[in-house]
DNA sequence: CGGAATCTTGAGCGGCTTCAAAACCTGTGG
DNA sequence: CCACAGGTTTTGAAGCCGCTCAAGATTCCG
């Protein structure tokens, strides 16, 4: 759950996402250097997209669920969905949020395809492209880059996934809290003139620091009131990273 | 470090190992379904083997390095390795333990590798095969098969990742480490007239689990004392797997 | 305006961790 | 054969971080 955010950020466009370098001391990768679709030609790309159906979903659709036979690729266009697991105990737990440029489904790419991991669901309007199973199957055959990009990925999230649970059993819940907020901050965080702002619920931050709804929401106003963020409902607009994870150490020298 | 346990267990022979059933309520999957080499003709596997460089360690040898450049594919001939990730305060975090069949270094299917994610050390005397990454690299080329393979198991670490990362925060102390001996259990557990017996230590078991050191050995302690298990210096026992695993709700209705 | 979702704030407590210290087991070498 | 050193395990006691629960305040939206 914790800080698992980062990923992909490539597509369709010629361009590809740089990795940008941040104010972050520790060096723990924020961008991912590489999407599904990175390393294809021009042509392949077109190829791609040709060959696939656009969806378009309102907010809070479930497009896939957890166990579920994977049947499609996705890869979302504009927009941005929650992929979260649920326990026994009906808890949802946040594995990551993704954005614009970023695939799920990659299990697809098998020819004996695994269920889908998670559950995904859209956090507003979104729209996406679709592959099915055999074609995407079979394209794969032909282009094995798309593989290599997809274990690539897959490897990395294997390396976010253990740095948010070393951070669990590790890091204070403060600690975990700052790391997430900057994780999704750099991911879908939008320029703001105060700063920066990310648009998510305490609760969702909360379940990606794994940490609880109600501390969540202490840490935050103690930040607050520290001048380090400001704070509406369903919105976060951090002002200074530097101090948010400064935080950390310095702790509350004050109350 | 919890349940992540399963993995692949095939490849020079032509018999791939058959998903058995467990005496496992849930339907977590145990034994992983395919291995690196899966259904690669017995030819390749030929050649694979014929070029690979064979290596032997001594029992707590360093194969490979958390966060170092991924130079080399290695795969367990014999033998077992801890695979872990250390935390900035020195603490080893066991992400999984590896055995025969399983490999590790999967980063170096790609032209440009990502660095080795944990550190593997040898449990025991170990041999295993290794490839170099321009080499590996090059054949991945000509048989993209080798990228899907290692594509399913990086989705399946990714899975079994998630099963403990949902358990660390929705169990208590004491189902994890049930879930964690069961695991560690079916994939490394040796015949026994008593039962099934599991060479591991209480630190390590520990770590696997999630728990503290001394919560392992008092949890194993209840269990001995019910008569579900043997306890004895890095060896465990399994008496009856069923009742471990009805110990989780049946708790302690006595002491 | 009403209702639903989100957020705040306080108080209590509980499952684990932490720390300390001692017992134990195992292989090694004298 | 015994003793010793290293790694492993046990057991007790204390304490704390963050969860849980309850209840209210706030914001948003139709």
């Amino acid at each position: 759950m914790t800080g698992v955010a980062s990923h992909p950020h490539s597509q369709a466009g010629p361009k590809r996402a740089s990795v940008i370098t941040l104010p972050v001391s520790s060096k723990q990768q924020l961008r991912p250097t590489t999407g599904l679709l990175t390393d294809l030609s021009k042509d392949d790309i077109a190829n791609i997209f040709a060959s696939a159906v656009e969806h378009h979903f309102t907010k809070g659709r479930t497009i896939i669920r957890s166990e579920d036979p994977a049947t499609h690729l996705f890869l979302i266009k504009v927009g941005s969905v929650n992929y979260y697991r649920v326990t026994p105990e009906g808890r949802e737990i946040l594995l990551i949020r993704l954005s614009a440029g970023d695939s799920f489904g990659l299990g697809t790419l098998l020819d004996k395809p695994i269920g889908y991991i998670g559950t995904a669901e859209t956090l507003s309007e979104t729209e996406l492209y679709s592959w099915e199973h055999p074609w995407i199957c079979r394209y794969v055959k032909d282009h094995p880059i798309l593989a290599l990009n997809a274990l690539r990925i897959g490897l990395e999230y294997i390396r976010l996934y253990s740095d948010r649970h070393l951070a669990l059993v590790s890091d204070s819940a403060e600690h975990r809290l700052t790391r997430t907020l900057m994780q999704v901050g750099v991911r879908t965080g939008q320029p703001h003139p105060e700063g920066l702002e990310v648009n998510i619920t305490n609760e969702h931050l909360a379940s990606l620091a794994d940490i609880g709804y109600f501390t969540a929401s202490r840490l935050l106003n103690k930040w607050r009131q520290n001048g380090v963020l400001e704070k509406s409902r369903g919105k976060v607009v951090i002002r200074c990273p530097e101090k948010l994870l400064g935080q950390q150490t310095a702790q509350t020298h004050e109350e």
